[in-house]
DNA sequence: TGACATGTCAAACAAATGTTTTAATTTCTT
DNA sequence: AAGAAATTAAAACATTTGTTTGACATGTCA
């Protein structure tokens, strides 16, 4: 009877091959994206054999699975996203923490960027490791950062203005990483690396306050939210 | 001898395989990206043989140029970037025509759309195909609105700030489509079609004007922080 | 008509890839 | 130490892929 098609191999503490594994798919995964990517290369650098992969993950889809888990984990327990803001905090104030800590999860050297270069990936073509990622992770993240926004244009975080307010946000803050082979070609000037990172946040944050506090006017479809002034003044 | 592989096949107005190839090869690049696209598949689609795409085009490779040649001179035919705008017209005027345009170019329906799917993947991964494309297309692109930026802000063109303002635009621009299955999951109320160009162009000039008007002033060359922000150090 | 270039087709080729198999080896338990 | 379980290793397997080959068909023009 064969115990690992039930229940998996082991897990022994001093399991060094399946660590190595790991370790050499996030490399590979990042750097080649799930379907160019080949078990082969990962077994070459992690300094296994071929059928290791098979042995101690499923198949290469359940190892790219637990890649994108173990890489996701580990850039938001480095950069939560509202890292030591206090709850009562301005939302101007949480708006600028949130975006400085979504650009350095992107820009971080090391491990971390793998957590990026893969979700660029997962964007244009996602597979179904994306789904767990999505419940866990980017909607609580969806979530937050509406409701700062909402609380900045004193509206209803379901307010449509918010959502297209969220957008604008958001697609500032993935653009310098996920374009960045576009924009070092067209601006040769731009660094893009982790020492950019705070004057990004600066402009980013900066361009959004000005805008969302000079809004045109529309509509409030349904604002259930009483305190329209959290101004500065 | 072989006159093909010197001088291509003959260019005859009736060779239909060729174009069907091309139309077929359009399709299934912009579905599946280079990589994942098979010449079989493309092959089956346009009603050819195997060998059909060896003879008419050199290799996949040389297929895959002419199919992003072909769906980028059609996407900006039918959207040039500034239809119908004056040139001096107020550099406002220009934004907004901008900005209408890039996104009709990304989700216009029927075959145009190939051109933003391609895109989107030669994002993450870029092909040797980019190279022209870039020179012809992107960087006029990039000078216009750095142009119109400029102008709106009363800056050079080669001003810093002006380069992000160029960013926080076209981020804007094409976040809805790069993000859209992101966008799909996270927002399921979010329409996403050539329906909500308007809305879209709308929301995005409305938001970056407000921001460019009101942007507090930067000086020409260091960064510079405002708010009482910083804990850490 | 007959040579010739051009296009089409089925088949095969060569390389790459994920996975499985089977045996050897190590590690753990008793 | 002995047997069982877990792990590693080499080889092979089954597919899929882009590409090439060689035969055949078709149209053109002397």
């Amino acid at each position: 009877m064969n115990l690992k098609s039930a229940n998996g191999p082991r897990r022994d503490p001093h399991d060094e091959t399946r660590r190595q594994i790991l370790e050499a798919a996030g490399e590979v995964f990042a750097e080649a994206g799930f379907g160019r990517a080949t078990v082969r290369e990962i077994c070459r650098r992690a300094g296994a054999n071929i059928a290791a992969v098979n042995y101690h993950f499923r198949d290469k889809e359940t190892l790219y699975g637990e890649v994108l888990r173990d890489s996701q984990r580990m850039a938001f327990e480095k950069y939560p996203p509202l890292p030591g803001v206090a709850a009562d905090a301005r939302p101007e104030e949480k708006l600028r923490a949130f975006v400085r800590s979504f650009l350095l999860r992107l820009f971080d050297n090391g491990p971390i960027t793998r957590f990026g270069r893969i979700m660029s990936r997962e964007m244009v073509e996602p597979t179904g490791a994306l789904d767990s990622l999505l419940k866990e992770r980017l909607r609580p993240m969806a979530d937050l950062l509406r409701g700062i926004m909402a609380e900045i244009l004193g509206r209803s975080p379901d307010d449509e203005q918010v959502r297209l307010c969220v957008f604008s946000v958001v697609s500032q803050c993935v653009f310098y990483h996920h374009c960045r082979t576009m924009i070092s070609r067209l601006f040769p000037e731009q660094r893009l690396d982790a020492t950019m990172v705070d004057r990004l946040a600066d402009h980013i944050t900066g361009f959004s306050l000005a805008a969302l506090k000079h809004l045109p006017e529309a509509k409030k479809s349904k604002s259930r939210r009483s305190p329209p002034a959290t101004r500065k003044h």
